[in-house]
DNA sequence: CCAAATCATTCGAATAATGGATATTTGAAA
DNA sequence: TTTCAAATATCCATTATTCGAATGATTTGG
């Protein structure tokens, strides 16, 4: 079995794949421009290195074994990589059908994808959007494997690995239904210490932006209710004497709704920085450049 | 440029990899167990056979060109398909981190993920399944590529690259609003071709087997509403006098929230054969094998 | 401009790949 | 069974490639 890739001659996959599409060794041969006999040694070095029959023979050509069923997928679909990215550099097609994956929390995929939607419904009807929650853990491998393409996020994993690009600016402001005492006169910090909060639950480990000027601060606060998204915030609010604090921009859209009052925080904090984070490997990807660029346009 | 892969010696994407991921050609040939002046020879070669600068000389090693960069991911990701796919296979860790790529039709969505998603939360707490809508059109080529993992779906496209599993069965049933005169007496096939219908869309060229049905036995109806799924079926018939029909686990939901009628086909159909279907190329892979397994046990 | 680090080139020996000719194997038809 | 056509394997001489030690050339920081 190969564990390095240095035992095998990565040369003989190209015999292995012509010889599983074409069932026949002669042909196989011909299609790559060899001598029968070449191909045949070449068969003969494979399964030595390999050290497994992949072939058996019959009267009309070479029928796959088990283990050369199961060997071909990823070899073929390796193959098909480097084909692509050897050959020049396609742009990307729009017209074409192509699947992008971001990670974003619901209150990103509330605010962005509908205009991404619609943009893309516009520009590109054949491409899909596959949204997962944000999950700070498994980011940088996620990113790095291809099964994320992008995240939205605020997060910042230091990885020489990952690409940031600043995507927009999201304000904090305060949120308490309509007639809570802590609003009275102005929400100050002891109001803000004082009441009790609907806080989002922070991600394995790493504290929210807010969590850390909280926490520099020596500002503490006393959460009732954690929950893992923001959307249903407000309408907690409305119904409670919690506290939520949470994206200006989310407030401005539900205040009115469920009749909340709205508060600046009372204490200094920067807006929280969202970026596009993608990682190095999908740098110079075409369809990534994009999309990244659809991103940037629709935001900035 | 490399159109064909037999332009190229394989086994210098290795020494590619090696050097990129080093960034100095000394260390590059230590770690593939190969002397400086191989791995200089190689790289000239490769340099030759692309026909482009790679690398850039530099005091402390070598950096690599903007095509460099690019050339890289394809190269990364094929060789560590390879990698995977010519080590001894692993068994799918059920703890891992994975995502399946499913589709399905509305009602199957509603019907079986809530079971399937249920089952992995408890087997498998890391794996994520994608749902998307089914379409006929693109099956094979989503199937072929990876995009789609599997479809469920009574399809049956006729290619000795799908492998069917049937995975069960579905019976249609007629539904109506409650006191709605077709039902009088029973639903006889001249009740059902003189009553309009809320159907589902057929997708793209290919009649459902309802359809091919109705139209080999010769019976008419007449559609009022077209819809691409079956779930808003049911609230739409309790309010109106269309008739649906549909899978009858689907009605028997339904009914008795809208206060529907429910008869048998008017006419002799066979129960619909639903299956999974998957491309030849994910046959063999360990992680697919066993979501066909969990779904096959879930279902049987 | 020097020194240290690093990459490129040269060269002969060893190794491996190639393809023409020929032998062997296979399975089905006679 | 025998025969036959089609196909693969083997042999072998030729050609091409790879290897590493030694040496030469280049780069950059000091």
């Amino acid at each position: 079995m190969i564990t390095n890739l240095r035992q095998l001659d990565l040369n003989l996959l190209l015999v292995f794949d012509a010889l599983m599409q074409e069932g026949n060794l002669t042909r196989a041969a011909q299609r790559l421009h060899l001598s029968q006999s070449t191909v045949s040694n070449a068969l003969a070095r494979l399964r030595q290195q390999l050290g497994e029959e992949l072939f058996q023979r019959t009267a009309r050509g070479m029928t796959p074994t088990a283990r050369a069923l199961a060997l071909y997928p990823p070899v073929r679909q390796a193959l098909q990589l480097l084909q692509a990215g050897l050959g020049p550099a396609e742009p990307f097609d729009v017209q074409a059908p192509h699947v992008f994956s971001l990670s974003l929390n619901d209150y990103a995929q509330a605010a962005l994808l509908p205009m991404l939607q619609a943009h893309l419904a516009r520009v590109a009807p054949q491409v899909e959007v596959v949204a997962h929650s944000d999950d700070a853990d498994n980011l940088l491998p996620r990113l790095e494997s291809g099964a994320l393409d992008l995240a939205i996020d605020y997060l910042h994993v230091d990885s020489p690995d990952l690409h940031y690009a600043p995507l927009r600016e999201e304000a904090l402001v305060v949120i308490g239904r309509k007639d809570h005492p802590a609003f009275v006169g102005g929400l100050n910090i002891k109001d803000y210490q004082q009441a009790r909060h609907v806080i989002v639950t922070p991600r394995a480990g790493r504290g929210s932006p807010l969590e850390i000027v909280l926490g520099s601060a020596k500002v503490r606060r006393q959460a009732a209710l954690h929950l893992p998204n923001y959307l249903p915030i407000p309408a907690i609010v409305a119904q409670t004497d919690l506290l939520g604090t949470i994206p200006a921009r989310l407030a401005d859209a539900f205040a009115p709704l469920f009749a909340l009052q709205v508060a600046p925080l009372p204490f200094d904090m920067p807006a929280v920085q969202i970026s596009l984070i993608w990682h190095r490997q999908q740098h110079h990807d075409p369809a990534h450049l994009w999309l990244r660029e659809q991103l940037h346009d629709l935001l900035a």
